[in-house]
DNA sequence: TTCCATGCAAAAACTTTGCACATCG
DNA sequence: CGATGTGCAAAGTTTTTGCATGGAA
């Protein structure tokens, strides 16, 4: 669901003293477009564009990016982790088995995450980790491999 | 909390062909003496007793005691797995900034849990995932490092 | 005695670091 | 022009794989 680039980052990395750069902006743009990807995908996406952006770079990029605000990243359990623009916040479910991702609505979680604001002052990240479990496939079917 | 050893060890394994072997034995006394840790700090535990098992035997280990059913894994968004018997199933929050995790009654998932198997058929794993968010300290005092 | 399991070494996957050159402002 | 950013190469982590030897049954 590529979302229309946002217009922000030169403003974002001026008002902090970060240069605006061809690498950074193509960074973003793949996170953008792609929706979410791991670094390494995100790398590729860019390198479609321009070749000779370094991993390193994309590396370095996403950090910064992600303390600006701009984008965020998050853990699937296994593996290299998922970055993805900060608008697209959605919660996640991952089949433990075969790996099947699904998105759920946030709100589920609502309940919990009031619990422990209350009982422990945690502001819980609804975006940040995946539901783990088994998919319908894989619970129904505990012989597949 | 270390809970007496489980004493099923040598029958499982021999119930599906495995042999009995020290490593095997060390590896779950490790984590059930642990409570939990990661595969280093298991092998770490297994080294103070016997120095000459390496690191591959309990990865290797883990996977098959995982396998067995005895032994479970979670993630705690970075790094590395943390590995628990399987009576230790419990649901934790992670602070993203300074690492502190709590414990929290897996209860609190139940409506999730339940909505998920009746939408989408998904057996939500309670305890395979922490629940990433900010601690009252890091959440109240943003300044810090 | 016969496989299964282990140790060791090397490779693989993922990230980080150091440094000289390039480039934004 | 000067400080920041990038590419490149190398090293660091964590985990996996291949293979010959060792040990459980």
């Amino acid at each position: 669901m590529p979302t229309p680039t946002p217009g922000g980052l030169p403003e974002t990395l001026r008002a902090r003293g970060y240069r605006l750069t061809p690498q950074r902006q193509m960074v973003l743009d793949a996170v953008v477009e792609l929706g979410q990807g791991t670094p390494e995908e995100i790398g590729d996406r860019v390198h479609g564009i321009s070749p000779g952006v370094n991993i390193t770079t994309v590396y370095r990029t996403l950090e910064l990016l992600e303390q600006l605000g701009l984008v965020r990243h998050r853990h699937f359990g296994h593996g290299a982790p998922m970055y993805h623009a900060s608008d697209y916040d959605t919660l996640h479910s991952v089949c433990h088995r075969c790996g099947e991702v699904a998105v759920i609505p946030g709100e589920l979680l609502q309940p919990v995450a009031q619990w422990l604001v209350e009982e422990h002052g945690f502001a819980l990240d609804t975006g940040h980790i995946a539901l783990a479990g088994l998919c319908a496939t894989c619970a129904g079917d505990p012989s597949a491999e």
